[in-house]
DNA sequence: CAGTTTATTTGATCCATCTCAATTCGGCTG
DNA sequence: CAGCCGAATTGAGATGGATCAAATAAACTG
């Protein structure tokens, strides 16, 4: 089995196939809610707030006041301990939900900013029971995206753990072409909104090792440009070095 | 505020509050239901499984068939990818659950074995339903429970990603010592069934770390002993450590 | 659009942790 | 209880990524 460059754009199961990789796909599927659950929530009636780029959202120790499903922009959720160490858990796209973090105490154990100016939809706790009734697939949608969510930082952890900077840093940038990508697609015109400084402390790396990395991945024409935008010009390899780590040869 | 070596046992929320600090709270208290739900579940007829050493009690990919309550013993949950890697992402204690990573598509998403000889309790998913109506609280309760996992594992990433060795180690033994010690106490004998290699995978380190970190806390003189019988001899300053590092004087 | 600030890239050095290797310890077996 | 074997410890050396520092590029301001 060869990973051209050339050919149609690739299906995002057919660069999985290549290297029936587990880790790699939990951290491409983010938690969005089922299509149809989706749907019919967003038929409802909900507030919508804007936030400008840099906004919180809420903060560690709020009440939970409703879960946020993201419809434009990008949000980051970030742990903060009392030392001012501060984590981020997660990158939040247009079709993700927010808040899930607060269920067992009613209050958020996290923080969430938008990156970018960004639109969320508020679906209200007070009427939480109301919209049960309405739509019985949303209590164990909920349950499947909270277990999602669980699977997804399980794999993080294991990236973390297990793998050098250089695959990070790949199987980060793959992930964020299979989010950005359509139907299915991966998007080859990768816009990455967070700065270096977030992506590092995501991957657990610094700013410096991240230019490193892109630029590793740039010597060997996988992806082209620099900066916040970037070209996927070989998505097969890029899968590849996820998996398998910088081709030794 | 100084932290003696001395005095009477301290009460957990006593080193907490030494340092104010939430990230070592979180990995202390443990994935365990509600007192009160825990007892009403453990009041029904449910089937005991023993478990051998090393033996396994569901694997990646197997099917959803119910939820599992360990008694005795002790478990360890592992993520295995394709490619061989493996992360452990938990060690599971009396009184905790297991099994709930296999909520959203009914299928486990990592294996689970025992590390010592165990017995868990099987709370039968046909049975889900009937269970449900009998105890209230238990959906809220499991809900809780789901989402405080995701609290541990966010919490597990930021030692990981953010602290050095020795820091980790600290957290691990600290952890260890409140899931340990009874009522609230802090145990003082620490019996880590686990091996190094285990401890090593889950905090992202080798072996050889591990025993060099536990090593330098010999030293000076918080812990006595080796191997798998450690003693706890000064808990605050192990605290101390796990919030703000190897101390620099 | 020039000037200022902030983010990113690149380079050189250093250090924490890994790796490899050798004991030592502890538990298990007969 | 002696002998065996895997686990844990300890040591010496190699290295990936951090740190420090500087140059460039991009974003923002008036």
């Amino acid at each position: 089995m060869s990973f051209d460059t050339q050919g149609p754009p690739l299906q995002l199961s057919e660069l999985l196939v290549y290297g029936q990789n587990a880790s790699v796909q939990q951290l491409c599927s983010p938690h969005t809610l089922d299509d149809n659950v989706l749907t019919q929530l967003a038929a409802l009636p909900m507030r919508e707030i804007k936030l400008a780029r840099g906004q919180t959202l809420f903060r560690q120790g709020h009440g939970l006041h409703g879960l946020y499903i993201v419809t434009e922009g990008l949000l980051k959720t970030t742990l903060v301990d009392a030392q001012g160490r501060h984590q981020i858990t997660g990158f939040h796209f247009p079709g993700e939900l927010v808040g899930l973090d607060a269920f067992h105490n009613r209050e958020h154990l996290c923080m969430a900013t938008s990156i970018e100016p960004s639109t969320v939809r508020v679906f209200a706790l007070h009427r939480f029971n109301e919209t049960m009734a309405r739509l019985p697939g949303l209590y164990d949608a909920l349950a499947s995206v909270l277990s999602k969510n669980l699977a997804e930082h399980e794999q993080l952890l294991m990236v973390v753990n297990q793998r050098d900077a250089s695959a990070r840093v790949a199987i980060f940038l793959f992930s964020l072409a299979c989010r950005l990508g359509r139907n299915g697609q991966v998007a080859s015109d990768l816009i990455l909104a967070m700065p270096r400084a977030d992506i590092a402390n995501y991957l657990g790396l610094t700013t410096e090792t991240i230019s490193r990395a892109i630029a590793a991945l740039r010597q060997t024409d996988i992806i082209e440009g620099r900066g916040k935008h970037l070209r996927l010009v070989a998505p097969a390899r890029l899968a590849d070095w996820a998996i398998n780590g910088r081709p030794s040869s």
